[in-house]
DNA sequence: GCTAGAAGTCAACAGCCGTTTACAAAAAAC
DNA sequence: GTTTTTTGTAAACGGCTGTTGACTTCTAGC
């Protein structure tokens, strides 16, 4: 019952972690990037994501330098909205709609991970910059004339107040799947957009 | 040079604050909205609405309870979209948005406070609820058939992304006022919600 | 086998947080 | 004029945070 503690190999019970740094490191990588999209920067602490990762919090700070070093080498993946900026925009807003509405409400992704970064003082200034840099800019080049950049920001923006009741500040009418009145809606408001809204 | 202390009445420079408990509560509780809406529930700390009140942390403590609580009291009041509930629906979107626009980028409103609990483990229960009862529902029943409640959340979903780009993820493109290109396309986006979507 | 260095743990630091307790002063009641 | 109640301050508490330095333990090179 008592756990033998042999005096030359102790591993008895619960192998003690293979060292290779790289696989580490990558885990380290992953634990913040599903802390940092589901309970945001300021509410995932560097304990929590160390012992996600299964290891000690000094050893976060060791491989990133500091927790806002982390967060930036966790957004730096790319934001993969390229499927959506294909050719049929006939139906780029059902698209966009489903895939939103199709993956489980905590799903981990780098939009996530921005914008829950709002209001957090030391990383927003971050985020706000990949934002527009990685999403509007594309978005507004495929969108095209006329007001590209306003539209851009506009699909944006209703993409992401979607997020925040669905993620951040959970709504019951926000959780449902990709069939619900609302997708539809969303589907048909961002396909409203795409097309061109009509001049004031 | 150095301060007299008269050792009947003290009040030399800087008069010590009436004692007035009605006053003093009303100024805790504006502070806290003022730093509920700009900062967010965690950022925003007891010592810094005292300060901002001109007492002492206890004293919040004293009136209020606790922080949740104090944060129970800031969002007590209505939320005020009756102005756009009335019966002219063809220029609804129009006025939403110029409303929306033209205000300062960091407006201390309810909206704020609420949206600004968005990931806030302590409070945010309640924000949503808030949002259902006092938002969603009034302008469900607003709207009407079809599909009430899911474009009453659609709207709700517009405003609050256009609200999280222009105050909590501050980005360039929506710091502008009610006459830029964006606002133009939020007031049709969210006519053509009021005004119904096509059936899919 | 021995040793240098990488990989990881441990305990502590300083700073902030919300909250509490003990106490001072002003106002009100008697 | 004295006592009691209200209004406010001061200082500390325990707990949490990101971060640091000293210390082990494993592994690779000779």
């Amino acid at each position: 019952m008592a756990q033998r503690k042999s005096p030359s190999r102790p591993r008895s019970a619960a192998a003690p972690r293979p060292r290779d740094a790289e696989q580490t490191r990558a885990e380290i990588l992953h634990a913040a990037r599903v802390l940092f999209a589901t309970r945001g920067y300021a509410n995932a602490g560097m304990r929590e994501i160390a012992a996600a990762a299964g290891i000690t919090p000094a050893l976060v700070v060791r491989y990133f330098g500091s927790k806002r070093d982390l967060f930036v080498a966790a957004i730096e993946s790319d934001i993969a909205l390229g499927p959506f900026l294909g050719p049929d925009r006939a139906t780029v807003g059902r698209h966009i709609a489903r895939h939103f509405f199709s993956k489980p409400v905590r799903e981990v992704d780098t939009l996530s991970i921005l914008l829950h970064a709002a209001g957090q003082p030391e990383v927003c200034d971050l985020a706000t910059e990949l934002l527009a840099t990685r999403v509007i800019q594309p978005l507004a080049r495929w969108l095209g004339p006329p007001r590209a950049e306003a539209r851009a920001s506009l699909v944006l923006a209703i993409i992401s107040g979607t997020w925040l009741f669905r993620q951040a500040l959970p709504m019951r009418a926000f959780a449902g799947g990709p069939d619900t009145s609302l997708a539809s809606c969303l589907a048909a408001q961002i396909q409203h957009v795409v097309d061109g809204l009509p001049e004031p």
